[in-house]
DNA sequence: GCATTTAGTAGACCATAGTCTATTTACCAG
DNA sequence: CTGGTAAATAGACTATGGTCTACTAAATGC
């Protein structure tokens, strides 16, 4: 199996791609993407620049992975029929969401941003953070659906689309993200 | 009143500025954002760097201005009861907002992008694009509303959210936006 | 030990956005 | 005509993301 074939050459240090990734995700969270020149993260991580480029093509790269890896699972998913019902859940849910982004404080803007300039950060980041949170949003919806809390003729995938969407859209243009929206998103998609 | 009074010093050249919005508007819908450095513009133009930045903060700006002034009414917007049902009409004035933004290949998605580093930008970002196709979108709704074709329960602002949010979603996220991808929101608003 | 291969380090180098300085030009008031 | 003010031009300068080169270090196979 391929577990057993060692590559030529000096193996890479996995202590070099932690440092970067801790380095990046710490300055980034204090000063925000915008302010951390690259030359800062490798000064902090104690690395030459190079041994970044060998491992990530982009700042923005390096840094989506700090953060992916870091974000794990802070938010608890949706849950469908746990007592509550789906629209309070979906409420609950997306409140929890708004926080975490809160405290990323521009983070998760920085990254979008710079898929925009790059097809392949833009698939990595469609594969890693958009398709898994909408497959939950898709699964709860339609989980809602079979439990006779939505009506059975609308279709999961595009209310995922909304519902994402909609906070997207808000965080993008520069609006607040609150508990009005939370209410106001679970409404609109369960019914006032 | 105001026109009276003529601020000293010479005046600017108005010629300036329109070729430097001309330059910049042609090199970007022919190379993209990206592949146009600012320097590209000014020989364009014919034009000095610092008359750039006497009149815009950043290409971003310079851009936005060239693109909205251009993109004007390229679109008709959506009107309610017109014989054709709201799900139509919102159907085909999505189906026409797509291909303008097919036609623009990126554009769009390169000023949000630049929106997300730079508050100013974003304020008038939201103010000059965002808010005014927003405030078609609640209008259409709410009329679509009073005549009965949408349920009365609905809130029109946050379907506008829905609406706008579930298409800048997919177009961040490196979707391609097609006659599916309109049929299924309009499906979403308006009940299948 | 020696050759080969790849990782790591150091630092030069390039492209580009945006700032700053010096000089000239166009307008107004007196 | 002169002085004041701000725009236009030319071009140096800075900051930063990313590339490239040269050298050293750590692994493998002989």
């Amino acid at each position: 199996m391929a577990t057993g074939t060692v590559p030529p050459g000096r193996p890479r240090d996995e202590k070099v791609g932690a440092a970067l990734k801790s380095a990046a995700l710490r300055l980034v969270r204090e000063r925000g993407y915008q302010n951390v020149p690259v030359a800062a993260i490798l000064k902090e991580a104690g690395v030459a620049r190079q041994s970044l480029y060998n491992r990530w093509n982009t700042k923005a790269d390096l840094v989506m992975e700090a953060f992916f890896e870091d974000a794990g699972t802070r938010v608890a998913p949706p849950a469908a029929g746990q007592g509550r019902s789906g629209r309070d859940e979906l409420e609950r849910f997306l409140n929890e969401v708004f926080d975490h982004l809160a405290a990323e404080d521009g983070t998760l803007r920085s990254l979008i941003a710079a898929a925009q300039s790059d097809p392949e950060f833009c698939r990595m980041f469609r594969e890693r953070f958009v398709l898994p949170r909408e497959a939950l949003a898709v699964a709860f919806l339609a989980e809602a659906q079979r439990l006779g809390e939505l009506p059975a003729g609308r279709d999961p995938e595009i209310m995922a689309a909304f519902l994402h969407g909609a906070f997207w859209y808000r965080l993008l243009s520069g609006q607040p993200l609150g508990p009005e929206l939370a209410r106001a998103i679970a409404g609109g998609i369960f019914g006032p």
